[in-house]
DNA sequence: ACATTAAGTGATT
DNA sequence: AATCACTTAATGT
């Protein structure tokens, strides 16, 4: 009866305190299984069709979107332990192709849970519900936020805010990448990028190096 | 030493 | 702010 893993329901119970039942932790502990992201490493791609849904338990991963016509990318937004990706809710229930591409950012964890559970957990559980409606809702709000975020804000504002986040999503002040590839995902020009970081320099904010930016 | 890739610059729109 | 056309600097082979 009690063949499930430990190890998995320890985790549920560290990262998802909001999953109350029982019952339910058992059944993630049974059904679910662990994987290990590399940094760096894809975890969907574009295109690719969405069986399981994962549960953040460590490490931070990365939500990209591309763009339908010239294949540019848009950085959407981060995710941490204690998250999960709530597109993959969406793709997964109507059995459709992620418009995503999610890669881990830093040694990642996640609790992957194949998605007829996450339908038949809807209805069973109310604290699984409860779980997916409010992370429908806080992405919701973070893509309200990051919207205006590129209507409204200046893009050095916009390239600060990218900045704190990949420091955080790392675990550290340096952040390694080119201007080319920062621009890609704020989909700004590299010309665009670079000057603003001198700016940011000049001003204190960062020292940068090749490949590096040095967060202060 | 040479080639490749990243970053800096100024002009143009 | 984007794009272009370079230049300069750093790195790899």
């Amino acid at each position: 009866m009690e063949d499930f893993n430990k190890e998995i329901f320890e985790l549920v119970h560290q990262n998802f305190p909001g999953l109350a039942e029982l019952a339910l932790q058992k059944e993630i502990a049974q059904v679910g299984s662990l994987k290990h992201f590399k940094a760096g490493e894809v975890i969907m791609n574009f295109g690719s069709y969405v069986k399981l849904v994962p549960l953040l338990v460590k490490g931070s991963i990365k939500v990209v979107r591309e763009d339908d016509e010239d294949g540019r990318e848009l950085l959407l937004y981060y995710l941490y332990a204690g998250e999960t990706c709530s597109m993959s809710f969406s793709c997964c229930m109507m059995d459709k192709r992620s418009d995503i591409r999610t890669t881990a950012e830093d040694d990642s964890t996640v609790i992957a849970i194949p998605v007829k559970y996450v339908d038949e957990w809807m209805s069973r559980y109310p604290s699984w519900k409860n779980f997916v409606m409010r992370s429908y809702d806080s992405r919701m709000q973070e893509m309200i936020k990051t919207i205006d975020t590129i209507a409204f804000k200046k893009m050095d504002e916009r390239l600060l805010k990218y900045l704190k986040e990949r420091s955080i999503a790392n675990k550290s002040r340096i952040i390694h990448s080119t201007h080319q590839e920062i621009a890609a995902d704020l989909n700004a020009s590299r010309e665009a990028i670079s000057r603003l970081l001198k700016q940011l320099e000049k001003k204190g904010v960062v020292t940068l190096e090749r490949n590096k930016i040095n967060l202060l």
